[in-house]
Formats: structure tokens, C-alpha cells, sequence
DNA sequence: TTGATTAAGTTACACGCTGTAACGAAATCA
DNA sequence: TGATTTCGTTACAGCGTGTAACTTAATCAA
């Protein structure tokens, strides 16, 4: 939101010609395709800090005002490039709390594998400088993501999986903040398990008081109890 | 280690004039005092982003060639000055294991409400570039504490308040996670309880699977349940 | 005292990136 | 035809970086 300088949808309302337009000459569409497909080639390459607006616009063979045009900064456009290829990627509705779960974390491992892994530590601290680019940021990649897990704990609090009482604040944090944690500071790999091991031990720690009905699957089910032993 | 350009040790081994000291003028002990009080200074002023060695030298009242004679650059400046700042801060050993892993958080809590957490945004985009500067973070910052976070856990498994299988690694990111993902981001505050409540989750995700004798406090004891409640 | 050695301060420089300005040419609408 | 806006190009000032060159100062060894 009011990420790009002026919003291309206040021109044409829906798709195809529509009734109105505004006067002068319309800003080729395919520049934009070309731009983000350059910063996230570069991104992927040398990271945040080896992407200058002026290294994006020679990859994309557009003249550096052209961005200033469309985008306020590197920081607006990294955002809003990487937005984009995220996509919504919500946590899915399968009935079994622990792969509701599972399926959110999963698309940030995804992600994290990529661009956006690439891209996190720089955009960090243009975040820290900018408030409302931070606020474009939690709105645009937090908010749908937390929504979604959030209503993935709610069908688990209603399924009996997981207590009524729970801070569902600290609890999203405690699910995504040690992905995040990695992906920022290296001290230990993302690996295929990873999501699923932070989610059985949250899992864990918002049971409910008596063991419930073992309705769909308990933490931890599924999975051999050996594989996670033996590092103490 | 390795963070100063010369190792100011090398030259005189114990207190006083050594037996050896190396020729030529010696340097001045107490621009290294002035320089880090200068760039702590600015960084709670600005942040990391407005700190640069520039600003540093005006400030301490020094050419800007006699830092780099001691540091190999702004991050490197930065990581010694908070190094020293945070102190070594471990976690104590109360017989409580909750108290232990708490008072543990809370110097975390500590350092973010000061100039470590204006610096970390900042800090972290450097490390993701160059991998000497994040090893030498991980091993001045990130050692010590976990390694007294999991001897805290370790007294824990003992005292039978934690299970025996707990993947440590994974249990110390779980932790400490939260508390930096909330200083990065921004999108909610670290408060006073915001440790005490983290680890109160935690400590029921690595509880025993059978309820145990509760020899010292056990999750969530001496503070009323009906806090924590209500925000589903 | 003399010479060697190293630090300190000052000044200066090239480099890269930023963000904006100015210009002419092109594309669209009224 | 005229108004409007985009696009590409070129140019510019500003800022911080990292190093070099030079002079002065401080210390040790002979």
C-alpha cells in the first residue's frame, strides 16, 4: 500500500480499456515485469547490499529516473518485489492442527531458500530507519501470513488441540521467530525439518492442561520419537 | 578475536610495563575509551545507519585514520563496542530453572532498550555480507550466552523439570528468537514480562511427558494464571 | 645524544551510489 | 493541434569510504 510512487490501478479500474484514462503518455507495463525480474536476479546474486538502483536499472535497460518514477527507494522496491513473489501463501485448512501449522511455516523455509533469504538482512535495517516502510512491510508480508496461522490456532483451539488461553501474539512469534532468527544471523541451518520440529514443540507448550481426546494428531505423532533425541 | 586491527595485548602481556614492549610510540590508551564512548553516543542518538566513522572521529576528537589503524571498519567498530557494553551477563544459577532462564532473557531485554537494539537492524546487514564479521559476532555475543542458557537447561534436565531428549540447539533459538525478532521487526514491544512469558511456554513445551514431582517451581508458578489469559 | 620505529593528526584524493534536474522525443487524449 | 505525461539520456552536488602522503610526537636501543 502506496509502496510504488502512483498507483497504476488509479488509471484503468479494471481490465481491458476502461471508461476512463488518464491524459499523456501510459507507462509501459512490461517495464515493471522487466524491473522486478532484475532486482530479484541481483538479489539472488550478490544479496541486499550488492543491489543498487543503478545496477537494477542497466540489468533492466531503463534509465535510473525511470525507477524513481514508480518505486521511492531501493528499499520500496525490494518490498514490493518481494511481496509479489511470496504471494499470499496462507497457512492451509486440512483439519490436522500440526500440518496447518506446518504448511504456513513451510512457505517462509521456501522463501527463505530464495531472494527473500538473500534480501532479509539488508532490508532489516533500511526497516529500522524508515517507519513507514516498516509498516509497509508488516502489512504487506506479516499481516496475511499471521492472519492465516492465526486462524490455523483457532480451529486447533476449537478442535481441542490447543488451550482457550493462549497469547496468540507471542505464540505466532514463538512459531516464525526462529526461522527468522537463522535466515538473519547463520548460527544454524533451515532444514526441511526445522518447521515441523519448532511447531511440535509450540504444540506442546499450548496443550491443554488434561491431555484431551487425541481427536486429529497429537504433537509429535507421525514422527518416531528417536529422530529428535540425543543432543543434551 | 581478530575484531582490532593489532591486538593492543601483544605488546605489553601483564598490568603495568611489561618486560617487553614494543618500539616506537605507543598508542593512547584512552582514544580507544573515548572512540567507543563516542560510537555508542551516536548510536543511541541515530541508530546504526547515521553512525558513520566519520561522525565517530569528529566526536572523539580524532582523525579519522587513527580508527582504522585500530578497527577494520564500521561493523567491526560497532560488534567491539557492544561486545563490551553487554558484558558477558550469564545466566545465573538460582536452583530455579525458570528464574535461571529468565534472568538469562531479561539481559537480552536489557541490551535492546539501549544502544544494542538501535544497532542490531543495522548490524545484521553486515553480517549477511561478510562471514568473518558474523563468525566473530556469533562467537563474542552469541557463545557465551547460550552457552550459559544450555548449562542453565542442562541443571534443568537434572532436576527433572526438562525433558532429557531436547534438541538444545533448537530449545536456545526458541528462546531467544522471539525477543530478536520482535527488536528487528518492530511490529510489537518488548516489555517487562514478554521473557517471563516466553519462557513459561517453552518450559511447557520441554516439560516431561509425565507430570513430575514439582521439586522447584514448575511453568508458570508464583504468577496468577488469569494474567496470561484472554486475548483468543 | 642520535637513530630507528611507530602512532597521531591533517589534508587530500578517487570511487561508488544517491536523488534530482533538465532536455528532447514519443505516446496518448480532448 | 495542443496539453499532458512518460521515457531515455546526460549531468550535477552530496555523502561516506578507504587509502595515501606528510609532518609532528613519543618511545626504545645503541
Amino acid at each position: 500500500m502506496a509502496m510504488e510512487r502512483r498507483n497504476t490501478k488509479a488509471r484503468g479500474a479494471a481490465a481491458g480499456p476502461g471508461p476512463r484514462r488518464a491524459p499523456g503518455r501510459p507507462r509501459d507495463e512490461r517495464i515493471d515485469e522487466e524491473v522486478r525480474a532484475a532486482t530479484l536476479a541481483l538479489l539472488r546474486e550478490g544479496g541486499y547490499g550488492a543491489l543498487s538502483l543503478e545496477a537494477v536499472a542497466e540489468r533492466a535497460g531503463v534509465g535510473r529516473p525511470t525507477l524513481y518514477r514508480r518505486w521511492a527507494g531501493k528499499p520500496q522496491l525490494v518490498v514490493d518485489t518481494l511481496v509479489r513473489s511470496m504471494g499470499e501463501a496462507p497457512a492451509a485448512d486440512t483439519g490436522d492442527t500440526r500440518e496447518d501449522l506446518v504448511s504456513g511455516l513451510s512457505t517462509l523455509t521456501a522463501a527463505f531458500a530464495g531472494a527473500v533469504g538473500r534480501a532479509l538482512p539488508g532490508l532489516v535495517a533500511d526497516l529500522a530507519v524508515e517507519p513507514a516502510l516498516a509498516q509497509a512491510f508488516r502489512e504487506r508480508v506479516f499481516a496475511t501470513r499471521r492472519a492465516s496461522m492465526a486462524a490455523a490456532l483457532a480451529r486447533g483451539v476449537a478442535r481441542g488441540d490447543i488451550r482457550g488461553d493462549i497469547d496468540v501474539e507471542l505464540v505466532l512469534d514463538l512459531l516464525a521467530a526462529p526461522l527468522y532468527y537463522r535466515v538473519l544471523f547463520g548460527h544454524a541451518p533451515i532444514q526441511g525439518r526445522t518447521a515441523g520440529d519448532v511447531v511440535d514443540l509450540v504444540l506442546r507448550a499450548v496443550a491443554p492442561e488434561t491431555a484431551p481426546a487425541q481427536r486429529t494428531a497429537p504433537p509429535g505423532a507421525g514422527r518416531p520419537r528417536g529422530k529428535r533425541a540425543g543432543r543434551v
